[in-house]
DNA sequence: TTTATCCGTGACGCCATTGTCACCATCATA
DNA sequence: TATGATGGTGACAATGGCGTCACGGATAAA
């Protein structure tokens, strides 16, 4: 079950909120004031957290500069509550580090729904963006490549032809096969372009390239031991 | 727990192999002859199958082929094994199918840490590559960029850019985060390439180009519902 | 050994992508 | 309203990615 810490110091509203977030399967921590709610953001880590912007002591902003600068909190995301004055249509905009906001008076089912969206976002997030395969890894968030720990530059097509192979290791592809997958080639054609690309990547995996074989007849593979040379 | 059924007519052979997944925490589904693996996978779909090569009646490719033929078992990884003679050297080349294979004798440790390796790609293979927001949609794999179901054209930069804000949807993201984690610019450079790329985004996310918001005095960002025009 | 395939490679030219600049439009503030 | 700052835009040039081709080398079967 998620966790959702909610920072806020009027009880009334600090209630609505838990009760609508409970009710749609989530945990709810309270806190009611900045310190407060810093501590227990730190202790629990919870999985999101509501803030007021108003509050008693430490405001709102300065509450998310101090989760922000720690690394137990910095990637909690974080919803805002603001009130609807001229002022903060400002801090709406320079509050970079919030990840969304609400504006008071606010619909507790927006506000449900705002939590769900920003946490279905987050899993998505930190799952499965990141492939590694010997000395190869690949982020593909940042669509950047490291060979040996070192940030090297493929192109797009280089970047996609090597996930593929990589995610189907050990089982060759035949040349149809990656020409259609990779370049979505419809029909078969005769060329030498997939060779070249091979070439091409062959070059910039080195010292590494005995990890792209040639199957004869078929395609290419990647293994994961290379044979000895 | 993840189960892996084992087509192998020899007893002994199947024994053997049973005993050490299981030590390792899988499941084991035996089958002793082709027709019965192939009603097994089908029935129970396994998350890998360890397909003989060699079987009474129905040998291992023309499983192979079966396997991959139907859509309740086409993805589900094969490991083939083999035995060490010239002419399987062909196989193992031809068998495009299986997503790897063991020549015997094997030893059940390397057949353990195959069958590990296999499971967590196809795992890593099927989490969180694709990413969609409103009319937009992304594969991470293939990088293809698809608007209202539509494939379109991103170049890698475009593309770069959309997942970082689509992952901070709401969140307005400073000039100078962009440039340095979607550029790799160290150094704040006051130029107007953000402006200009930002221009050739808006024109490909026609009409739904209002999701990219400019936030004065700080940068850009991607809502989850646009202001009404 | 011969022969037919299949693959590797270097060179070349096209063109999409990208960064820059000048200029204009828009916005915030006094 | 006036003014300065900030963002939008069109045009342009340089670069690099990409596909094609011709040729040579390697491999497998006869």
């Amino acid at each position: 079950m998620q966790r959702i810490l909610i920072i806020e110091d009027e009880v009334d509203i600090a209630e609505l909120i838990s009760f609508n977030l409970q009710r749609n399967q989530f945990d709810t921590i309270l806190a009611h004031n900045g310190l407060e709610g810093l501590d227990k953001a730190m202790s629990i880590e919870p999985d999101l957290i509501i803030l007021d912007l108003m509050l008693p002591g430490m405001d709102g902003i300065s509450v998310n500069k101090e989760l922000k600068s720690d690394p137990r909190t910095r990637n909690i995301p974080v919803i805002m509550l603001t009130a609807k004055t001229q002022t903060d249509d400002r801090i709406t905009g320079l509050e970079t580090g919030a990840d969304d906001y609400i504006t008071k008076p606010f619909s507790p089912k927006e506000l449900v729904l705002r939590a769900q969206a920003i946490l279905k976002r987050t899993v998505q997030k930190n799952s499965g963006t990141v492939l590694e395969h010997g000395p190869f890894k690949f982020d593909k968030n940042t669509l950047s490549f490291y060979l040996d720990g070192q940030l090297e530059d493929l192109t797009s097509t280089e970047f996609k032809l090597m996930i593929f192979l990589i995610e189907r290791a050990n089982a060759p592809q035949d040349r149809s096969t990656l020409l259609k997958e990779v370049w979505g080639y419809s029909d078969y054609v005769n060329s030498r372009t997939l060779d070249t690309h091979i070439k091409r990547l062959r070059k910039k995996l080195e010292p590494h390239a005995g990890y792209l074989e040639t199957v004869r007849g078929v395609g290419y593979r990647i293994v994961d031991t290379p044979a000895a040379s």
